[in-house]
RNA sequence: GCGGGCGUAGCUCAGGCGGUUAGAGCACCAGAUUGUGGAUCUGGGGGUCGUGGGUUCAAGUCCCAUCGCUCGCCCCA
C-alpha cells in the first residue's frame, strides 16, 4: 500500500464516509434541532457519552467484532498490548448501558435520554449503509420494571420525530420476541435464539430459504418449520393478529404474555392513521438482547431500502457490568440513512449556503472602522452579519451576496456621520436606514 | 470475504481503430463593466490519463497485476 499517495488519492472520497455541502448541512442541523425539540417535549435529556468503549463492552452484544473500528496510535510503543483495547462505538445502546451503570448514583430513574451522535461500522458500504453515520437514539431504562405503556409511547414519539423532519410516509412493523420465543418453545424448538435470527432473514431469503436454513442449521422437521412460517405470515393492523396467532394452537405461557403485550401496544397505536403501524410476526430483529416488543420502520415509498428505525424492549443490558438487572426500551433512527436517501431522491430542498442575514459591503472610500462598527452594531441587535473585507468594486460584492443568498445588503456611509442604506436583495429596493433601529419588513427577513 | 462495472482537470464526462504539444461543460482567476448583483462575451491558471509492470519504433488507448470508487452477495446494527 502506498504510504504517501498522489495528491489525487488524498482528495478522493472515502467510501462510506459521507460529507455534505453547507446548504445540506444546514438542513441536517435543522433536523437535529427539530428532533431535539420532539424528544425534549417528552422529557428526554441529552447526553453525549464518549465515542470509544473498551472492546469487551462493545463485544458484549454479539460477534460483530469485524465491524468494530479499533483505535490506537499510529506508532505504537514496544510495550503496547497487541490487541486493541478500545473501539469506536457502532451503536449507542450498549454504550448507553455502560454509561448508566457507571453513573447510577447520579441519575434519576426511570432514566430517559436521547443521543444524537456519530457511530462507526467497518462494513462494506452500499446504498443506505455507511461507515460513519449519525444515529439518533431514545431509550428509557429503569432499576425496576418498566410499565408496558412505554412500549406504546416510544413508537409514537418516533412517529412524531419522523414527521418533524419531513421524512415522508413511514411504515412501522411491530412484533414481540415473547410471541416468537414462546411459540417456538411451545413447538419444542430448543435453540429459540438462533431460530429467531434465521426467521429474521425472511424478507431477504423468503420462506423457502428460511425453511431450508431452519432445517439445515437447527435440524427442525417440516411440520415444525411449517408452523413457524405460518406464524411469520401473520400481519395486520388490529387485534385480529393476536387471534390468528392463538388459532395456530400452540400452548405456551410466554406466548400468551407476548400476545397480551402485542395486543396492548397495537390497541394503543390504533389511534394513528391506518397503515402506519402494523403488527407483523415476521419481524424478529437479529439482535440478541431484545426480549419483548420490537420495532422496525421503513420508508413507505422505498420498501426495498433498509430499515430506517429500529428498536425494542430489553430485560437487561447492564447485567454483565453491574450486579443488578435493568430493563429498558428504546428506538433508534438512522439519521444519515434517512437523510442520504432523501437527498438522493431529490426530496430535500437545500438550505442557504450561509446563515448570514446581512452583508455589510465596503462602501468605496469608507474607513474600515465605519464598516466594522456598522456590522458590530447590527450584530449586537441579533442579526447574523458579515462584512465584506475588501474595498472592491461593488459588482463583486453584490455578486458575493447573491451567490450566498444573503437577503439584505447594508451600505455604510462613505464618511463618518453619513447616511446608511439597506437594500432588499430580492426586491432590489434600497432605502435609508439606521443600524440602531432598522428591522426587516416582511420577507425575506430572518430565517424562519 | 465473493462477483460485476468504472478510474482522463477541483466536479461531470468525451477521446478510446495505439501515432506530433490530451479536450468540453461546470467551478476558479482576470477583464469587458471608471461602484448597484445572479446574464453574456473574451482571456487565463489547472492533467506525471489511479499506481506499478509488460507488449511496441510509439501506450490515455492493448495485456497483467495492484489500489480505489461503485453496484450486488455475505453479514447486519
Amino acid at each position: 500500500m502506498s504510504r504517501t499517495g498522489t495528491s489525487k488519492e488524498r482528495l478522493r472520497p472515502i467510501s462510506g464516509f459521507p460529507e455534505w455541502t453547507p446548504e445540506y448541512r444546514a438542513v441536517e442541523l435543522e433536523w437535529i434541532d427539530r428532533l431535539r425539540a420532539v424528544f425534549e417535549s417528552y422529557g428526554f435529556a441529552s447526553i453525549e457519552p464518549r465515542s470509544v468503549e473498551p472492546v469487551e463492552v462493545l463485544l458484549k452484544q454479539g460477534d460483530t467484532d469485524k465491524e468494530i473500528y479499533a483505535i490506537g496510535r499510529l506508532a505504537a510503543d514496544p510495550g503496547d498490548r497487541p490487541e486493541p483495547a478500545y473501539g469506536l462505538h457502532y451503536d449507542m445502546t450498549v454504550p448507553m448501558a455502560r454509561y448508566v451503570a457507571a453513573n447510577l448514583n447520579r441519575l434519576s430513574f426511570p432514566f430517559k435520554r436521547y443521543q444524537i451522535q456519530k457511530a462507526w461500522r467497518g462494513e462494506r458500504p452500499q446504498e443506505g449503509r455507511f461507515r460513519e453515520f449519525l444515529q439518533c437514539d431514545i431509550d428509557v431504562v429503569d432499576t425496576r420494571e418498566l410499565p408496558l405503556h412505554f412500549d406504546a409511547e416510544i413508537p409514537a414519539i418516533m412517529r412524531e420525530a419522523m414527521a418533524a423532519i419531513g421524512a415522508g410516509p413511514v411504515v412501522t412493523r411491530i412484533s414481540n420476541r415473547k410471541v416468537l420465543e414462546g411459540f417456538y418453545a411451545g413447538l419444542g424448538v430448543a435453540d429459540t435464539a438462533n431460530a429467531i435470527r434465521i426467521v429474521d432473514k425472511l424478507d431477504k431469503a423468503g420462506p423457502d430459504g428460511v425453511g431450508a436454513m431452519l432445517s439445515a442449521e437447527l435440524g427442525l422437521d417440516g411440520a415444525t418449520i411449517g408452523r413457524m412460517l405460518a406464524l411469520a405470515e401473520i400481519s395486520g393492523a388490529d387485534a385480529s393478529v393476536v387471534e390468528r396467532a392463538r388459532a395456530l394452537g400452540v400452548e405456551s405461557e410466554l406466548l400468551e404474555r407476548g400476545l397480551d403485550e402485542l395486543g396492548f401496544v397495537m390497541a394503543e397505536l390504533s389511534r394513528f392513521p391506518e397503515g402506519e403501524f402494523v403488527a407483523d410476526l415476521s419481524i424478529a430483529r437479529g439482535l440478541a438482547y431484545y426480549t419483548g416488543t420490537v420495532y422496525e420502520a421503513k420508508f413507505a415509498d422505498f420498501p426495498d431500502f433498509p430499515t430506517i428505525c429500529g428498536g425494542g424492549r430489553y430485560d437487561d443490558l447492564v447485567g454483565g457490568l453491574i450486579a443488578r438487572r435493568m430493563p429498558g426500551i428504546g428506538i433508534s433512527i438512522g439519521l444519515t440513512r434517512v437523510f442520504a436517501k432523501l437527498v438522493a431522491e431529490g426530496r430535500i430542498a437545500p438550505g442557504r449556503k450561509a446563515p448570514t442575514d446581512i452583508l455589510v459591503v465596503h462602501t468605496r472610500g469608507a474607513p474600515y472602522r465605519t464598516v466594522r462598527e456598522t456590522a458590530d452594531a447590527l450584530r449586537r441587535r441579533g442579526f447574523r452579519v458579515e462584512q465584506y473585507h475588501e474595498d472592491r468594486k461593488l459588482n463583486a460584492q453584490l455578486k458575493y451576496a447573491s451567490e450566498k443568498g444573503i437577503p439584505w445588503i447594508w451600505f455604510p456611509p462613505a464618511e463618518e456621520g453619513g447616511r446608511h442604506e439597506v437594500k432588499n436583495s430580492e426586491t432590489r429596493e434600497q432605502v435609508p436606514a439606521d443600524p440602531a433601529a432598522w428591522t426587516p419588513a416582511g420577507p425575506p427577513g430572518r430565517e424562519s
